[in-house]
DNA sequence: CTGAAAGCGCTTACAG
DNA sequence: CTGAAAGCGCTTACAG
């Protein structure tokens, strides 16, 4: 039979109450006393029912989900997926609340953090922007004792956890795939990006250039374009760029914002085959795989990245540890015949 | 506050005991009671504790897990990953138990699955063998009140659930790739599988085939070599197909037992590229990727598809619903750039 | 510094 | 057919 906390209090010649102090590390036990309830826990081999842990403690954690809002599906299926969470909140004794916030704004964005701070959450998670003050603001919520998840787009250092795919990955498979595509005719590609205030952009673009520069040096980079996200602005921007370079061999779209992508493709006039890599599946995405306009695309699951947050901030709380291959979120890869 | 059966009980006007008769509709209630008790339940709004519910039953559950003693990469850590399943039992509960048998014998499996059933288990989950007489001894559990969950291979309509990966979408992918990398040289393609006997590798082979065919014509498939998952006869069929067709563009590997595979690449005299496909990250594998002998692996994660399998069985054997987009389990894709 | 008792939300014999 | 009471494995005031 799996010991209990009595069997532990029977052995160790102590109360349950007692036991419980040494088993969550509570003050006010004497240093003998303490010793004699872990050297029976360690002989009878206790391992706490988290389970009961939480019922008897009517443990309920209230988490804050700081989102940008983004008009963009990738952006929307996201709230989409907190919302889902919020439905599972009486299962997992989770009580969350969203907090949009305006785009790649980073004033908005520590002001959001400052703000869940004196709610006294058990946990935040956010999409983060990469700048000083976020760091800031973030470390002031781990410094007040609350765990913190970044959730999509990284902050170096500043988070108890990422969930979300390794952005640097992306770029390189991006660009393998690109350039073998491609093939061997020479040519340049584009890029589109959203912002690169943001580190998963920054990072795919990173790894993009160093595959396309060390394997494919007949494809050269060009600039970034900077879309924003927004369908419009994409459009216009990739527009002019096919009609500046008429021999462009490929598209690397980073960011969102593809409906505009789609758009400005359609206006091409030249034939020659034109290899696209994507990020995130969506219904315009998904069509254009279907349709041959897009080649790859790139994938993160909103979902698991959620339900990833949620489990790890839920664990910090608890002072647990967290099972990192199962917290680890893949970069997917959708071609035509591999959608879900 | 969330109601709980106490809410219920008072609302209803009854006991705890006939919350909890109704509740888990168990027999004994006068028809007006159970119909007062359930408008109370939805009324109020009363969502079960299933923590609290297992704490009260001291509900654990006994599963059996059935895999195939094959000797290659995949298979061993399967079965790693199925320990692992065991080690958390404390937390989650369970009691697994692992039974290994001979690979690819169908009499063996249904040896095995009688004996399961037998000792009457919450759950049962196994890598099926497409056969008759596998699918009569899944119906008998499923009969016998026993949830069935197929691991890795699929056996059609006798099973609650199967954890595991679309190898029809598999295969469509592996063409995908393949004919893209190879280009415009035309050529024959060989196939390496481990056996037909098993869904997972027919199906692979089957949408393997529908791409080659529609996309790909320049590339004929040639008849599939059935290498059983062992290396060395691997290495063999792999080796005289490569002797027979000079021009040979590409291979999929299907199957197991890629080691073999890799040494029978060694032995190619030609200079030409070929485009290689595999499933299944090993050791194997990841350094053919690195060294650039193989273009692509396609993957499944069997510590999901474990934790898949047990998580389902679970939520079955309590009459408990299932999340379909997190059971999913997806199909990786590693190319030299994103492996994890 | 330590312990006895009640309680978290459910289920389970047992009695009627 | 129905209910009162004890218990699952923990935690939490409260008292000493």
């Amino acid at each position: 039979m799996k010991p209990t906390v009595h069997d532990i209090a029977a052995h160790a010649g102590v109360s349950l109450a007692t036991v419980d102090r040494v088993l969550n590390r509570r003050p006010g036990v004497k240093e003998a006393t303490r010793a004699k309830v872990e050297a029976t826990i360690d002989t009878l081999g206790y391992v706490r029912d988290v389970a009961a842990a939480n019922l008897a403690k009517s443990r309920i954690y209230p988490l804050i989900f700081i989102l940008p809002d983004n008009d963009n599906s990738f952006m929307r299926n996201l709230h989409a997926e907190v919302q889902e969470a919020i439905n599972r909140s009486a299962t997992e004794r989770t009580q969350i609340q969203i907090v949009a916030i305006k785009a790649f704004d980073a004033v908005a964005l520590v002001e959001a953090l400052d703000r869940a701070r004196e709610k006294e959450p058990a946990g935040v998670a956010f999409v983060a922007i990469e700048a000083p003050e976020v760091v800031a603001a973030a470390l002031r919520l781990r410094a007040a004792g609350i765990p913190v998840v970044t959730l999509v787009s990284d902050l170096s250092d500043a988070r108890d956890h990422y969930a979300g795919i390794d952005n640097i990955a992306a770029g390189r498979t991006a660009a393998s795939l690109l350039g073998r595509f491609v093939g061997v005719r020479a040519g340049p590609v584009a890029v589109l990006a959203g912002s690169m205030l943001v580190r998963d952009h920054k990072e795919r673009l990173e790894g993009f250039k160093q595959v396309m520069e060390s394997d494919f040096p007949h494809l050269p980079v060009m600039p970034v374009l900077e879309g924003r996200d927004e369908p419009d602005r994409a459009e216009e921007l990739v527009t002019a760029a096919i009609a500046a370079h008429p021999y462009i061999r490929g598209i690397y779209s980073a960011g969102a914002g593809n409906r505009g992508l789609m758009r400005a493709l359609k206006t091409r006039t030249d034939s020659a085959r034109l290899a696209v890599i994507a990020h995130e599946l969506t219904e315009t995405t998904r069509r254009a795989l279907i349709e041959g306009t897009i080649d790859a695309v790139l994938h993160q699951d909103a979902g698991h990245e959620v339900r990833s947050a949620v489990r790890v901030l839920k664990a910090k709380a608890d002072g647990l540890p967290v099972i990192a291959a199962q917290e680890r979120i893949r970069l997917d890869i959708f071609l035509r015949d591999n959608m879900p």
